[in-house]
Parts: structure tokens; C-alpha cells; sequence
RNA sequence: GCCCUCAUCGUCUAGUGGCCCAGGACGCCGCCCUUUCAAGGCGGUAGCACGGGUUCGAAUCCCGUUGGGGGCACCA
């Protein structure tokens, strides 16, 4: 059922790179959006000066814009609740703040982190939960001047009514919880400066976020929104509580969440790999989701039209590099030729080993690609594919060298290249009979006449489709380079 | 310690009481095709964490156990 009513939100914090979880997160949010004809806003939550930076920001951007994951509200988009950028919306969090300190629903907390700490491990040695104690939510004007004259500077602190909580999860279904174990929480820092915890919720109300997709790490912190959210209704802000949904973790190599420090995380190692955000993003809605029973590689136009949250389901997923490579090269063969050939020009063009991007002949690239489609996992092993054909010399691989060359490989190579100089070069057939009848002359069958000569021309044992690959080579460069293989086997 | 959450092949998953002595995919193994390597085709390997219920019947519902993950901040 499409609802364009649906106005989602992505709001990551711009600190270090971005990792695959965090796109995943995203892709969730926007594939919704689109499903549902709704809207979906990108808002950057850098509240925390200490760790934000610029650089992380302008990286969010680039990598969402890659992916193709385009927003209707944004940072460099605007929209009807600018600015999308928290750090220039500090005005509003202390207006917010004001009115709920002004309504009784949040109070000034004096307590030093060294008493906050010592009541917490007090509680926990008996048995009680950690939480805040409650202990300033009546504070007399007699115990506030002693404050004062202390110089305590008070944090302020969100009142929890004291009921239990309940809403229903879009992925996990109806969650209870009680008010002994969702304390009061600090919404402003003593400095002032808002939090994450008044933040999030008051932005999410006034840009009207109808349902909120985020990480499972935020499920135990979700009644203390709905709290605020009730409080921020009440006050005028809010009109209602979103829903919520918690996406399951995106696990690491020992059933660790993927953090920014995994290696293995980063979005930028999969996009300089060369995987194509299709690929990628195919891969990543595997991951708490299915798209059918028997099929798991598709489009993300298919992915937008079937995906819906209710469908995630709950448990962990572990992020299988193997998996998320097979299903990228599946995407590589989907491409058309001309879609392939554009989507290696960069990896061919950037200088590589010995050849510089300038040797890059835009024709020869474009014969031999259709043979490198089917054998790319990711977008950079093209060059380890086609190199022969733009180095001055082919690529020298020892372990090829030794391995093609037995018996007597130069009586082969020498058959074979007064066979090949007398071939028609206008056909590949004619070059495969050349080096075949030079093979029966020694004893050889194809399989093992052509290495040698292989090996000769692209210095490695595997590789494209020979005779194919001498064509486009040219005549002249192949002999040459069998008599460069001829000269190094006689010295 | 307290609270929350999750639990089907090694991994990602399908499965919402009978269609399941559990289906697909990745990986791995074998065969076919074949100028190498891929691609493609065919076949194989391997799983409902455990224990109690409920029911004519449970992977599916309930309870417990065990195990994994998360939260309990003046981080987000």
C-alpha cells in the first residue's frame, strides 16, 4: 500500500568515514520512501563539535550521491525546515529547551558527575538499575542557593512520567517498557549545548518525520523519545510520534558490530575496489531483508518497488565480503557493453603499475572488453585483465614464466611465430589454427601450446581469450613480443 | 549487576500450524563445456540451539535454559 504521506529521515553524525551499516541504514530509509512515493530527508547531526568534521560531511554527501540514495530535503537541496544542518539550528534547541523547563517537563540537575557516578555504581551493587535517581527533580530554593554558591552549573534534565511505555516496532512488534528502567536523561549540557537526546526528536517533530529507521543500538532509548515526544505534542511542536523501526545490526568478522575502526567497514574500500552501487547496495538490502524466496540478485528499481519495512526482519546479519563480491560481479554482467566499457575507463585511465594513463587506447579497449565482462568480480581487476594491451612490455609474472614454459618452449614459440606472421590477422580462427598446427608439429595439444605463447604476450599464464586478444594486440607487437620471449629464453 | 533484544545450512535468507524427512543464494566439492581463466549447465555438501508444554499435527504458538548482540553518559 503507498502512502506518500511518508516522509522518512537519514541523520548521521559526520564523524569519520563512511561504513557500509551507516549505507545500509540509508538505503533502508530512502528504498521506503520510494516505495511509498514519500519524502526523503538527509539532515546532518553535528552536535558535537569535538568530534564532527567538515571533511566526514563533504564525504557523507559524495558517498550518498554515488550510491545514487538522493534526497528531496537535504544539506545543498534545502527544503521547507532548513537548515538541514544541526549545528545552525542551535537557536531553536534552546527555545525547545526553554518551554519544556518553562512546562515542567524538564528540570535543572545539579548533581557533579562524580556523585552522578558513585549513586550509579551504588545502585548497581544492590541490584537496582543504573539509571538517574531522580534526586533533583525537586531541589528546594534553599538547596539550589547552596548550589549556586558552589558555582554548580546544572545540566537539564528531561522528566520520564512514571507509567510504562509502549509502542509497536515496525520489525520486532509491540515493546513494553517500564519506568524504573528509563530514567530521566540530560537533554542540554551544562555548557548550554544541546544534545542528541532533545536533538533528534525535536527536529524529527518539526520536520514532521512520519517513521523513524534507524540502527537497533537506538531501541532502548526509543520511550525516552516518545516521552519528549508526547511533552513536545502538548507544547504545540509536535504534532504526532512517528513510528519506529529498529534495523538489525550489520555484524563484522566475530559477531562484532561493524564499527568505523573494521577495515572492512568502509564504504570507500568497496567504491575504489570498483563495485558498483548497484552491486553494493543489492548486496547490503540482503542484509535483514530478502526480495523473493529464490532470487537475490536484482535492480534497485526492483528493490524500491518490493521493499517495505515490515518485511526486515529482526536478527544481526554478517557482512560476507564473498557473498557482497559475487553478487557485485553478477551486476558487472549485467551492464550493457557500452555501460561496461564507461564503467572501467577510470581504473584503465588512472596510472597503473608502469603505464601511464596517456598509453590508454580508447579502441583497442573497447574490442577486448566484451571478453574481460564475465570475468570481473570487482570494477579493478580489469586492468590485471587488459594491461597487455596498453604496457610496453607485458606484465612480468615469474610464477606465469616458469609454469608455461617446459619442455622446449622456444622450438614452440619459434613454430608458432612463423605460423603466426604467415597468418590472416583479419580473423582470431586464423591465428588459433596457427598456434594449433605449431603445437601438433611438437607434440602438443592446444591446451598447452598456447601457454607459452600466452605467457609470451600478456606475461601471464591466464587471461583473456587468446587468439582474440593477439588480434587486437596487432601482428607486430605479438611478434615482437614472441621475440622478446625467444631472445629472454635463449640468454 | 539491571533492562532490552535476537536465535533455520559455515554465511545471508525463504518459511507466519499440515504444501517442509525444510526451499534459494554465497562458499566449498565434483562433472559437462572449453585455447588458459572465467561465464554457463548439471549434481553434491551442510541447518530448524536445547528442554518442557499447547495441538490430531510445530521450524512455525507458549514457558524456561543456553548462547549471541545492545543499552544503562553533560556520545550519537
Amino acid at each position: 500500500m503507498a502512502n506518500a504521506n511518508v516522509r522518512v529521515r537519514f541523520c548521521p553524525s559526520p564523524t569519520g568515514n563512511p561504513h557500509v551499516g551507516l549505507v545500509r541504514t540509508a538505503l533502508f530509509n530512502w528504498a521506503f520512501a520510494r516505495h511509498h512515493g514519500g519524502t526523503m530527508v538527509f539532515r546532518i547531526e553535528d552536535t558535537d563539535a569535538a568530534r564532527d568534521s567538515e571533511e566526514s560531511y563533504r564525504q557523507l554527501l559524495d558517498s550518498l550521491r554515488w550510491l545514487g540514495l538522493d534526497w528531496d530535503e537535504g544539506p545543498e537541496v534545502g527544503g521547507p525546515h532548513a537548515p538541514y544542518r544541526q549545528s545552525q539550528r542551535m537557536d531553536i534547541y534552546r527555545d525547545v529547551a526553554q518551554k519544556l523547563l518553562d512546562g515542567g517537563y524538564a528540570y535543572p540537575c545539579y548533581c557533579t558527575a562524580e556523585e552522578l557516578d558513585a549513586r550509579r555504581e551504588l545502585a548497581r551493587r544492590e541490584g537496582r538499575p543504573s539509571g538517574y535517581d531522580g534526586q533533583c527533580r525537586t531541589v528546594t530554593p534553599e538547596q539550589k542557593a547552596v548550589y549556586d554558591a558552589e558555582g554548580r552549573q546544572p545540566i537539564i534534565r528531561f522528566r520520564m512520567p512514571d507509567e510504562p511505555i509502549t509502542f509497536t516496532d515496525l520489525v520486532r512488534g509491540e515493546l513494553t517498557f517500564t519506568p524504573d528502567n528509563v530514567p530521566d536523561y540530560g537533554i542540554v549540557r551544562a555548557t548550554g549545548a544541546p544534545l542528541y537526546t532533545l536533538v533528534n526528536p525535536v527536529d524529527d517533530a518539526l520536520m514532521e518525520i512520519t517513521h523513524v529507521l534507524r540502527g537497533e543500538d537506538l531501541l532502548s532509548s526509543t520511550p525516552r523519545q516518545i516521552a519528549l515526544y508526547k511533552a513536545l505534542i502538548e507544547l504545540g511542536i509536535a504534532k504526532e510520534i512517528p513510528a519506529f523501526g529498529h534495523l538489525p545490526y550489520v555484524m563484522g568478522e566475530g559477531n562484532k558490530k561493524l564499527s568505523k575502526r573494521d577495515p572492512q567497514s568502509s564504504l570507500n574500500l568497496y567504491r575504489e575496489r570498483g563495485f558498483l552501487p548497484e552491486g553494493l547496495l543489492n548486496y547490503l538490502s540482503l542484509l535483514g531483508w530478502s526480495f523473493s524466496a529464490d532470487q537475490d540478485v536484482f535492480s534497485v528499481a526492483e528493490l524500491v518497488e518490493k521493499f517495505d519495512v515490515e518485511d526486515v526482519n529482526a536478527n544481526p546479519a554478517r557482512f560476507d565480503v564473498k557473498k557482497a563480491e559475487a553478487i557485485n560481479a553478477d551486476h558487472i554482467r549485467r551492464l550493457d557493453e557500452k555501460a561496461f566499457v564507461e564503467a572501467c575507463e577510470p581504473w584503465l585511465k588512472a596510472p597503473y603499475a608502469d603505464w601511464a594513463p596517456e598509453d590508454f587506447d580508447r579502441a583497442a579497449w573497447e574490442a577486448i572488453a566484451p571478453y574481460a565482462q564475465t570475468r570481473l568480480t570487482v570494477l579493478s581487476d580489469i586492468t590485471a585483465n587488459v594491461d597487455f594491451l596498453f604496457l610496453k612490455e607485458p606484465a612480468a609474472d615469474e610464477a606465469s614464466w616458469t609454469k608455461a614454459m617446459k619442455g622446449d618452449p622456444a622450438a614452440l614459440l619459434t613454430t608458432a611465430r612463423a605460423r603466426l606472421e604467415a597468418a590472416d590477422w583479419s580473423s582470431p580462427d586464423s591465428l588459433k589454427d596457427a598456434v594449433l598446427k605449431a603445437g601438433e608439429e611438437h607434440g602438443l595439444k592446444l591446451g598447452k601450446a598456447q601457454a607459452p605463447v600466452r605467457v609470451a604476450v600478456t606475461g601471464r599464464t591466464v587471461g583473456l581469450p587468446l587468439f582474440e586478444s593477439l588480434q587486437i594486440l596487432g601482428r607486430d607487437r605479438t611478434l615482437a613480443r614472441i621475440d622478446a620471449a625467444l631472445s629472454k629464453l635463449a640468454g
